[in-house]
DNA sequence: GATGAATGAGGATTCATTCAT
DNA sequence: GATGAATGAATCCTCATTCAT
């Protein structure tokens, strides 16, 4: 038994029910453990949480900053950004509503430091987006921030209706999102400016294997 | 004091922390009322948020069916169904983090029941999206479900950020996402074909005032 | 609405749930009255309890002393303590439920009373059972104590089974036990001695209809 | 801390202020034990309370079974059937008055179960009244249900008053109880008829050990 | 008489957590 | 690693009762 199949378990249910929904006993149930084994590998439950969450939001952030660093120009790196977000929340949606949902489950210590990882994955768009303007890439009336905002939700709505046995694979997702995203800033077909392609994500330690049936 | 009272609170500290981190005694405390006599008012807590949920669904799904009666055509339909999203979720931020996230709160009776609202409101932006598709007047390359997922999933941010007190107006919000939208399907500057204008959305009973400070 | 309908309802709850197992409110509820108008009629649920046990111990008791006084034979007295006693049962057998089980719900002041009125009762038995040994009217191997405790016992017992509409009626109940009894002394066909016949019993005010369906 | 001490306390205090009365916090006071850690031990309250009925029942039916097994005759199986109660009820008085008053107490479902338990056990004695009647062993003005109801309840009357330290043994009861019952279907001294002896009654391991002081 | 609103105390139960084994 | 027993605090909810209207 591994700290990874407590925090898959976790996820699993944090996901569903959302973290203050959920017992510690129902992630030992899950798991066929007893409760106070779970204080093996987890000092509390939120530290079971905040593990879950930075791992995921260091791979976010990681995995933006390769984003961005792929091309010069903004028009591409917003491609990719939304790329591997989409990408990431595709692969690893359980995950990702995680972070979506329970920044606000932690105590204010811990609310900072994830919250702070998630603003510096969120500047890299700002960065971006503001640079896209001023560069003239991006349509003239584009409002950088709700632009920004807009684009982000969306890509994280796809954790909520992707299922890996649905009619689209994950790169047919990334090509409609880039496309949508394009367009949101004023720039049609924005998959084919992809010199690289899209980005290969990366299935997180913590996301668990759910059996399609 | 009336249910009215009790429901704002309650939506308050739902939207806040969530259903299952809020305390029946917190909602008391917050209208200085002992919580036994929260049960004058609810059968139970669950019974609250449903009263909140069905009442703020039925007020987007008829909303809903205002907008699109405004038009026939698949676009300006698109564009009021966005505007009155948008300006529901701006003026009532609260309540709709509530159905937005607490959907999975609600025991399986209620569960059906209020999906069953839900469901009937997407159905309308369904339509929209495919007769657009099929009259011509959405980029063909469109992929209906996908972008439909996408609009409403930016739609309902709003709820995440927007504040009376920031820098734009709700007007202004629903015109950069009319716009947005409008893109997303190929048609630049959709705002200006409202020949309506825009929706101008209702406070709802149960979302409570919160003071800027 | 009379204190009678408020006593009625309440022992029909208390014989069926019993007394800690009733709320004020279920009683309001059976009557269409609002939980805190019943306190216009008492002071409070144990009050209640009081009023009712107090009625039906003294008509008990007062039955009892009027048995005893039909004759000056212990046999008789015997056969008419016991016509007394079922009669009663079975003409108001929930009340009977309730004197036979709620004494212990009370408060040790109200406790002390009641008791007290219930061992004035039994103590008409003892002396019955008493005079009949010595005077030689009951078999000479009778345990006068066991014996009496018994057949209370046995009596008491009606009240758990008795039915209005049954196939018996309270005189053919009367008859069967006051002749089980008699046996019980060493005496036959105890009945036929009971020259005055078998005790009417009283419909207790507090004794609720119930209608056979 | 075993599970019997747990239904003893249990038992001790339904049988004391009943089953509704009964907290389950005091039930852990008087274990010395914090009421959470009970439900280590049970399901619920009920579930409690369930296991105690259901033990006492089984042991009261596989008794009655014996007991009718001892003798071919009706009048000899009726003698045991009643020693065997009467043991049953002196030697477990508690417990007795558990299953003699709280059936009321259970859910339905429960209910249903252990009352089948408990009409198993009564089919016994209607049974032996009916064959001690046919077959004439019984006085033929006896009325079977009448007399076997009267007997059970004075029969289970012992646990209201019987104490281990009062002036009579269990033995002695029995023989007082089994003349009783047979006086009462027209047969004088019973108890010597019992060629075997009187039933040796077994102590439930739920029933509590109480001090007498 | 009657009631809706209100409450403090307590109901059963579950919580995350600790610790000796 | 693993667990059963244990607990204090908290959970939602119901209790009997009071009181202004």
């Amino acid at each position: 038994m591994r700290i990874q199949k407590v925090q898959q378990a976790a996820v699993l249910l944090f996901a569903e029910r959302g973290f203050a929904a959920t017992g510690i006993r129902e992630i030992g149930r899950k798991l066929e453990l007893n409760s106070a084994t779970l204080y093996h590998y987890t000092g509390s439950k939120e530290d079971l949480l905040v593990g879950i969450m930075r791992l995921a939001l260091e791979n976010l952030s990681t995995m933006g900053q390769s984003a961005v660093a792929r091309s010069a120009r903004p028009i591409e790196q917003l491609g990719y950004l939304v790329s591997a977000h989409v990408g990431l929340a595709a692969l690893n949606p359980l995950t990702s509503k995680v972070i979506d949902h329970e920044l606000r489950s932690l105590a204010p210590r811990n609310y900072e430091t994830l919250l702070a990882l998630r603003d510096e994955y969120e500047a890299l768009w700002a960065e971006v987006f503001e640079r896209g303007l001023s560069v003239g890439e991006f349509a003239k009336d584009t409002d950088a921030k709700v632009a920004r905002l807009a684009v982000i939700e969306m890509c994280n709505g796809v954790a909520n209706w992707f299922h890996a046995d649905g009619p689209l694979t994950i790169i047919e997702i990334q090509e409609r999102f880039v496309n949508l995203a394009g367009r949101m800033v004023g720039v049609d077909r924005l998959s084919d400016q992809l010199s690289e392609g899209h980005v290969t994500p990366v299935k997180l330690d913590v996301e668990p294997t759910v059996w399609a049936g």
